[in-house]
DNA sequence: CTGAAAGCGCTTACAG
DNA sequence: CTGAAAGCGCTTACAG
């Protein structure tokens, strides 16, 4: 592995000088700089050289590198498809941006046990990107240790630093949506909340029901063990006038198999909308109305955050609610 | 920032027993011994220190970091979320070997307009994964680079270091399925073949070709442009005694959808099987019949034969074929 | 511009 | 065990 010091001593110059010239550090003209510079970068080149990220890390006390916390469970295996799209989008901003990315995930299972990820062990990461929720051990951590921190769809919500989906919005959107269309009942699907559950599932209920509440129509809510699996009692139920509004388009796609197995069609038969989108569904099932949401583009906004607080401009910076977007599809219902 | 320098002037010792102190590397029982060790344990602590990567990384001359390199393209969005499945299990072992991932991109568009990442730029990481096929470019400077390379499920397949999945064994095991099943005659619908189509593309198909040749049975093939769109006649040519193979379970739900509106069911009025299996398939339709592939395991697998490889036990590690797994559902056809 | 020197924060032979 | 010193590979004031 060739060092600065290799090319220096082939050059016949000092390191020092070798750096400045690896570094565009000098602007002269004339004949003799010029001609120092050509000799260093061919040397450089044929030495396949290039400069050790550590040691450069150490004298400019910044490594240039962004950690990004993902909660690591096997509950969260959806949600960490997801994520990816996330992270995606942070990597592209930040790689361009000269930043380096390292995926960090943290376990669930608090105490001794839990095994201390690298990163809350030594000095390494300029800052941290945290995605999802996180267990309160986690949380406290993370704020001991990294001032430059950045929330991402997570159920800590500061006045700054923040950004997530705005999930009560998303719930109103789709509700409406039904409504608009016609549907004079409505029918929630989703998870069962628990105290772990990710804050959407809690908001975009909350958004329907305020919805249901303000237009005076009943909404009934379904949440049973395994929202993937719908229930023959449930299909039977539906009528035109029925709205469905599905936690996410996994359970929208859930339900339309189940209905079809007994002739019904979303659409036809039943309203049908979902809070969300995931990647696969866009393609498998294009027909479903839904609210989408770009992820990618939210790590790239998440990523943006990030590079503005590590520049010092803004101490802080203020969080940021992202809208849904609506996606017509055709399972809306009558009109 | 507390360094270890900190701790050596409150402690009174220096800088180098505190080193060995933190790292353990004392094993005496005198008191004064074990005193001096507790007080930089509780100094440390209180001071919220962390050891700086970038020094021990200079002075270890090992940065315990590898990169895992992904092709940055549109095109791949699928392959994409498949390839945070190998992720996620490349990280779960490596994490806990004490490594670091980091997340790399690489354009597509050669030449001078690509923004060369800065791992090529930088030595920085111990070694490199590689998810999929990349540009020959590419190829050339990772080689060049980097002698300790891993090639996961890629078009770069050497008598080491290599490890993929078996896509022509999956493809001849759910040619075989439908043809024990009783179907008279195969079906592919898959992605046009291009040049730079990922290798499962060709060696599905190559698997079916020869299962049906050996059986003496024909098969038709559906490459069309864009094979998550079904067109109205092929649904309507779909028999009991037809066999359909999707390339992957997304074209297979697709056509499950488009077969239902026109009345025909997968497992009742033709047979159905995917190659693959997506992580959302499982969940949106558990009837498929299909193969399938532990993509997390082979993530870890991968991580291990780097594991091995930067030990140095051995210098190369011989390439890997995985194996499909058989998932029966409903949808095989007739028996 | 160029070079000698100091220093980034650690680890590790080497004496004591 | 402990401490002083050298060194990992760079960058950057400071003189010249």
């Amino acid at each position: 592995m060739a060092t600065i010091r290799d090319i220096a001593a082939e050059a016949r110059l000092s390191i020092g000088t070798v750096s400045k010239i690896l570094n565009g550090k000098r602007k002269g003209s004339r004949s003799d700089v010029i001609r120092n510079a050509q000799r260093v970068y061919a040397i450089a080149q044929r030495l396949n050289f290039r400069p050790n990220a550590a040691a450069r890390a150490l004298v400019r006390r910044r490594s240039s590198m962004v950690g990004i916390l993902l909660r690591n469970t096997q509950a969260h295996r959806f949600h960490f498809l997801a994520a990816f799209e996330l992270i995606l989008g942070m990597n592209e901003r930040l790689q361009s941006a000269g930043y380096l990315t390292t995926l960090l995930r943290v376990g669930d299972i608090a105490g001794k046990d839990r095994e201390v990820p690298r990163i809350f062990q030594e000095k390494l990461i300029d800052g941290l990107i945290i995605i999802s929720g996180m267990p309160p051990d986690i949380v406290a951590k993370i704020e001991t240790f990294f001032e430059q921190a950045i929330w991402v769809e997570s159920s800590v919500w500061h006045p700054n630093n923040c950004i997530r989906r705005d999930e009560v919005a998303t719930g109103e959107l789709v509700a409406q949506a039904l409504l608009d269309a016609g549907c004079r009942h409505l029918l929630w699907v989703g998870p069962p909340p628990v105290a772990s559950s990710h804050f959407s599932v809690a908001q975009r209920l909350e958004g329907a029901r305020r919805t249901a509440h303000v237009a005076q129509v009943p909404m009934e809510i379904h949440e049973p063990e395994d929202p993937y699996i719908i229930s023959e009692e449930l299909v039977r139920g539906l009528t035109p006038r029925t709205g469905v509004i599905a936690y996410n388009s996994l359970i929208a796609q859930a339900l339309a198999n189940q209905a079809g197995r007994f002739g019904k069609n979303a659409g036809r038969d039943f309203g049908l909308v979902s809070c969300d989108s995931e990647a696969d569904g866009a393609v498998t099932f294009p027909q479903l109305s839904r609210a989408e949401f770009d992820r990618f583009g939210m790590g790239v906004a998440a990523a943006e955050m990030f590079l503005r607080m590590q520049s010092g401009l803004i101490k802080k910076r203020a969080s940021q609610l992202v809208s849904s977007q609506w996606i017509a599809g055709t399972t809306l219902g009558l009109y």
